[in-house]
DNA sequence: AAATCATTTCGATAAGTATCGAAATGATTG
DNA sequence: CAATCATTTCGATACTTATCGAAATGATTT
């Protein structure tokens, strides 16, 4: 995940300098030495290295000795390897590593007091949603409610039961029965 | 030219961060609000407007207002256009900033396909130096090749390697021995 | 082995930038 | 208009890195 990641990054970072860039288009044409490219570029030997260094770091040059002099050249096959980069399916892998819970946490963390219970009720929809799943997990998938016992449970949480409860309905976390007024938890 | 790697150099650098390559991961899923895009990563909300201003900067991700929110999008038109990028003809000219073989390098986008081979033989003189200085750099200076050898070289650039063996002779970028039909490098 | 030439490594410096917190701005609701 | 909430801007800090010069390493020739 991670690791798969930070190789992309490397990749990129390869590619964000206008320097590397010229390298690579220069490559593209025909192999160059060290030497080659500090004077087309107007930098110095060591930076060049440096440069050949992070660009073969992700395989975009590879290099062959040749008389005194080492011959860089393009690594076709890595580029290949870019243009499928961008499929929807890998793209949204990008973001493998992601907590996405994050967003109800803070929610919760911004609304609860040390003890579990509400501060308040959020007024705005998303923040109602993330306290309702908070909420919600104190009941038991597979049990039947009362209505009493839901307002039972819900007062841990804030004396308004009847909009948590009302919200849990709304918000499909929970669903009665017309009749008997019987509650129940609602999987995902 | 140099305007247009600019562009190149800040589209990269918008990639060039683990977050940013995570924004860009999560808004491939669906749209997000700049908040719930914090929370997802751990971040607070000014260091991820500062992410989504480099991505928008280089059209990567566009916004629309909804309610208090903002809600970000990815634009996949943008990437898109990131597939046709690494075409051969489109990273010779990466480096056309470099202000050296200028000429030359026109000339090779123009008559070389995506895997180096040449399209034609350029009929026009100075056309066809500029190709034949592009081919021989696949000579390593001092061997010897015979004259099998040199055809199978010549042939990764086109079928006609007569008419190549003959123009590098001619335009003195190759010499070949009377008798024994070895052929060597020049230099300069 | 000594000399020569290219490349790499190292240390230093300057520029860039990711991140945060605080303040300013913008947009929406009451 | 006042209150509320999200986003952006600003100033500061810490980390990264592009670049250079000098020294070390590697490779080739004599």
């Amino acid at each position: 995940m991670s690791e798969k990641n930070d190789e992309l990054v490397l990749f990129f970072k390869a590619l964000a300098d206008a320097n590397r860039l010229k390298i690579v288009g220069l490559l593209a044409q025909h192999p160059y030495s060290g030497e080659e490219l500090a004077a087309l570029l107007g930098l110095k030997a060591s930076t060049v290295s440096h440069h050949l260094s992070r660009l073969s770091q992700v395989g975009l040059v590879s290099a062959r000795a040749e008389g005194y002099y080492s011959v860089y050249r393009l690594e076709e096959l890595a580029l290949q390897k870019t243009r499928l980069l961008f499929s929807h399916k890998d793209l949204v892998s990008v973001a493998d590593g992601v907590d996405v819970d994050g967003y109800d946490r803070k929610v919760i963390a911004d609304f609860t007091r040390p003890d579990g219970s509400l501060k308040e009720i959020p007024a705005q929809r998303k923040k109602l949603e993330a306290i309702l799943r908070y909420v919600v997990r104190d009941f038991e998938p597979g049990n039947r409610y009362t209505e009493k016992q839901v307002n039972k449970i819900l007062s841990r949480f804030h004396e308004d039961t009847a909009s948590l409860r009302r919200g849990l309905v709304g918000a499909k976390l929970m669903a009665r029965e017309g009749g008997g007024g019987e509650y129940w938890k609602l999987e995902d």
